[in-house]
DNA sequence: CTGAAAGCGCTAACAT
DNA sequence: ATGTTAGCGCTTTCAG
């Protein structure tokens, strides 16, 4: 194994020098730096992470923890962790992946046991277990996701309230009168985890403003369950021309089931998703749809963390503005009686 | 900040005593073991990491390799991930997730900074770069995925060969003689993963054997992509009865498609997919499938990681035998002339 | 601009 | 069964 003092004595210098080239925290005449480069470059040196973390406490680690429930959301959360990952890269961090399967103590052993120099928590529910362990700790913390009370703490979510809006204002603008918002699956809400909340209050505001008729039904993923949630809305609503759908799973079975139902897409209902993109290109029509910023989530809370750590950067609760991607599956509303 | 030192002289012992109390390296009367505990516990020790990997030159982490690509099969990937990362802490081990962007560097790096004690590596090609490195290592590595050269080297994987033969054989036992396979996306085939044409293979063999035509195609995921595969399929092999399907994201589209054929399932056309139990279940026909079991896998990979660090274990191919569960996507071949 | 040296907190001989 | 102590490899004062 190549040590420090291996670089330092075949570069002909001191151990502190070798090290100075390294970290940079003070000057080096150019022929020194040279001749240390050259000397790690030849023998394949890298610092020992242990001793490193030992000598400055500073581990160069970011813990992410992720939600161990593997039912939900999955493919969003892999992007987000794997963005995650390689912004930390960029700024010379390495990322451990918790399942935070063991709650608070999870926090309290990284915290104690000076593991890492930071944490990022995914889908934090609204009144979390480990939030008031993370105000308290000395290491800096960023959450995806939006708790009930932020005070002390940084976030980086969607603007999910905007973005329920800017789809009733779409839809509105299309001509849609009566709407209706297939959610996620019951489980979702009642974990408390908001962004669903969010999503649909934003939406009632705008549509109260617009003068839409909203209404909403939670639906688990299955074929089934958006089928029997379709029936019943267009049971209820006969009248409603445009669909919302915050839910990855139900997204194809309700295109395939609006099909089978003889509405064509967007000629007879028109569908808007809020959804990672890869989901909406990739649907049967692709979809019109509002975002969720996986990569741009993860890109922001690295960054956060990473300002923390170096002293600049405060608590902070950055909400991404969402954006609306016109694509195929909305569209004006079929004005009854008026065949085209 | 709560110290070994802190410890035992809060429990009136030296700093070896405390250490051996926690490593159980030597034996400790009941009496002082309990007082050191009870010590740990009041001051809320926890042993750092630093020093510790310092010390005794073993960071008690486990880096894994996750693919960059977020494109493909990413819910196995993330299922796969969360499952090496809850039974590593079983061991006592973190995980730290790099994602092989840096490619034969990341693992030079790991092993120099020694940073991690072992490797994970999942989706390895076939001639992977990181694979001479991984075999000079003094650390040991497993990888999720069979290379083209295992020598030296621990291996996990589903029995893929296994797994297209089974498909064959049930689909042969329910009277089917004609066979299309739609497969993963070319890309994967060009990347020489391996384990697509693993499964072809014992598909072809076993078909052989058993008189079945097949025919194989690969598709991209999006619905476009599988509708004209689907129909090339129906106008090169009018007489095909049944399919294989080995792209999680093709299933959906698949139904979808068959559906508007105006071919039922099972009735009229059987399939059966190789993909994680989790699509297979919530697929609009729940899918006769033969699982990947992915939190198998990860659980595999790390008690061979495990064994290894604790000099027990030797190299090894551990192929995961396949099994197919019988739902409602597949049935006896329907006989021309024969209305039921 | 560079060296020397004192730890960082822990483990693992080596003692007893 | 327990204590003493010499490092592990690096960072960072303190000197020059």
């Amino acid at each position: 194994m190549v040590t420090l003092a291996d670089v330092a004595q075949h570069a002909g210098v001191s151990a502190s020098t070798v090290s100075y080239v390294l970290s940079g925290k003070r000057s080096i005449s150019a022929t020194t730096r040279e001749r240390v480069e050259r000397s790690i470059e030849q023998l394949g040196y890298h610092p020992n992470a242990g001793a490193r973390a030992l000598a400055s406490s500073r581990s160069n680690i970011i813990a992410l923890m992720v939600p161990l429930r593997t039912d939900m959301y999955v493919p969003v959360m892999m992007e987000i962790a794997i963005a995650v990952a390689t912004t930390a890269r960029t700024f010379g961090y390495d990322v451990l992946l918790l399942t935070g399967e063991e709650g608070p103590s999870d926090v309290r052993r990284i915290e104690g046991s000076a593991l890492a120099d930071a944490m990022i928590l995914m889908d934090v529910e609204l009144h979390d277990d480990r939030l008031p362990l993370l105000r308290e700790a000395r290491r800096p913390a960023v959450l995806i996701g939006l708790p009930a009370d932020t005070t002390g703490l940084s976030c980086v979510d969607l603007d999910f309230a905007a973005a329920g809006a800017l789809c009733a204002e779409h839809l509105a603008g299309l001509g849609h009168r009566e709407i209706a918002v297939i959610g996620e699956a019951p489980g979702v809400y009642e974990r408390l985890t908001g962004f669903a909340e969010r999503t649909l209050s934003g939406l009632r505001e705008r549509s109260g403003e617009l003068g839409l008729r909203l209404l909403h039904r939670p639906c688990e993923g299955s074929y089934a369950a958006v089928s029997a949630t379709v029936g019943r809305i267009f049971d209820e609503r006969p009248g409603t021309t445009a669909f919302v759908v915050q839910n990855e799973a139900a997204t194809d079975p309700l295109l395939a089931l609006l099909r089978q139902h003889r509405r064509a897409v967007p000629e007879d209902v028109s569908v808007v998703a809020i959804c990672p993109d890869q989901v909406a290109v990739h649907a049967s029509v692709p979809l019109t749809s509002v975002a969720v910023p996986a990569q741009e989530m993860g890109r922001h809370a690295v960054e956060q963390v990473v300002a923390k750590l170096a002293g600049r950067g405060t608590d902070e609760v950055v909400l991404i503005k969402p954006e609306l991607t016109v694509r195929e599956s909305a569209g004006p509303r079929a004005v009854p009686g008026d065949p085209l």
